[in-house]
DNA sequence: GCGTACAGACCAACTAGTCGGTTTGGAACA
DNA sequence: TGTTCCAAACCGACTAGTTGGTCTGTACGC
């Protein structure tokens, strides 16, 4: 139990793979081999090559649906829960990067069992996106004139394209630019009054205050 | 030349198959049966299947950085600029969705010689992007507290995802859509003078003046 | 008659998955 | 402690099916 068990080993080095050459551009006997491996040891551990790709989904997806949940339960305010959970999700790159580029662009090659179920949670996931954005105009903490769907996928389209250009020894930290995306999607989002709130100018770049 | 050219229909109907099944779910046997081609055909008109894919990407690339460039000449305030911008690129999703989903999707399988190209005008198109950031900011339009690269690639992030839930069918015009994505990006960058400046207001969805 | 555009049978390479076999680790027993 | 035994873990040669690409031939316009 001290030592990496082959499945492990095997998913690392697939995720490895995928993200550089894409789910098609990998043979199973090249991850087999790259982590000294077998044919019979992959088979032995996933009925599938397709099987992989799901699971390499569904810890991503699982895993960040729960801090969105999470995030939203622990805040009571539209403003603060927003924060909170575009600040996990954000730093789920840190530790997830590989997963979250084959998420991003293996989705389409999943066998229609597997799509159905990554599909309902990335569903649920977009529901409390909006959820809160709907909380947060009818609290009159956000402007009345934001459309929720566009808003909302907008927040998942920007902070998803990071897997485009995130590198992890970047100069900018995952502190960092989390922060800077809600200080963004903050200033786009909230009405004058609530910018001039004290809880929510925490979540701001400048505290300065515009008169 | 009445007629639609096989290399057309070719590509037209590859578009379709990549768009939904992926670039190595779509065999070149069933384009070729798709459309009511043959092999023999296929190969008169590309190299390979790879040049399909890099042909498809350039189209649209090429397109909208030519978009791109008209806008940034055209107008001469960095809002004009950005939100001219924004306007061409959200509004190629009527007419190319296809080759954004195949240009966001695959881009990986491009060879590596077809990638070369690709990535030089996809660079400068961001580059553009970047530079319109930081004449706004210079000319004290856009708030000093905007970092640059973030703010740029989130609104490439934005606009891009659209290729995931944008239907030329929806509830919202390509008009409309284009307008809600100015006025949040406006919101996200604006200082409160500028906002209050009347050839800038225009684009915001709600012009009641806070004030 | 000559080159361009296209047809379609054919091929060679590749790849996911199989299957009989071997190793290993630990439970049960003496 | 040593031995037996079994199932789970793992190995790797092999296969059947698929797929990008070729090649010979043909139709047609000029």
């Amino acid at each position: 139990m001290v030592e990496k068990q082959l499945k492990d080993r095997i998913i690392e080095t697939a995720l490895t793979l995928f993200e550089k050459y894409g789910y098609h551009g990998v043979t199973v006997d090249r991850i087999v081999a790259e982590c000294g491996a077998s044919k019979g040891g992959f088979y032995h551990n996933f009925k599938s090559k397709d099987e992989l790709l799901y699971h390499i989904h569904d810890v991503f997806i699982t895993y960040v649906l729960n801090k969105a949940q999470e995030a939203y339960v622990k805040y009571k305010t539209p403003t603060k829960r927003l924060c909170a959970i575009i600040q996990s999700f954000v730093k789920v790159f840190h530790i997830y990067k590989p997963h979250i580029t084959v998420f991003n662009q293996e989705a389409a090659y999943l066998k229609p069992e597997y799509a159905e179920k990554i599909n309902a949670k990335r569903e649920q996931y977009k529901q409390i996106i909006f959820q809160v954005l709907r909380e947060g105009i009818e609290a009159k903490q956000f402007r009345t004139e934001v459309p929720v769907e566009i808003a909302g996928l907008s927040i998942i389209g920007m902070v998803n394209w990071m897997y485009k250009w995130y590198k992890p020894d970047g100069p900018m930290s995952i502190e960092q630019i989390a922060a800077a995306f809600n200080d963004l999607i903050l200033h786009s989002l909230l009405t004058e009054e609530a910018k001039r709130d004290e809880d929510v100018s925490s979540f701001l770049l400048s505290h300065v205050g515009d008169k």
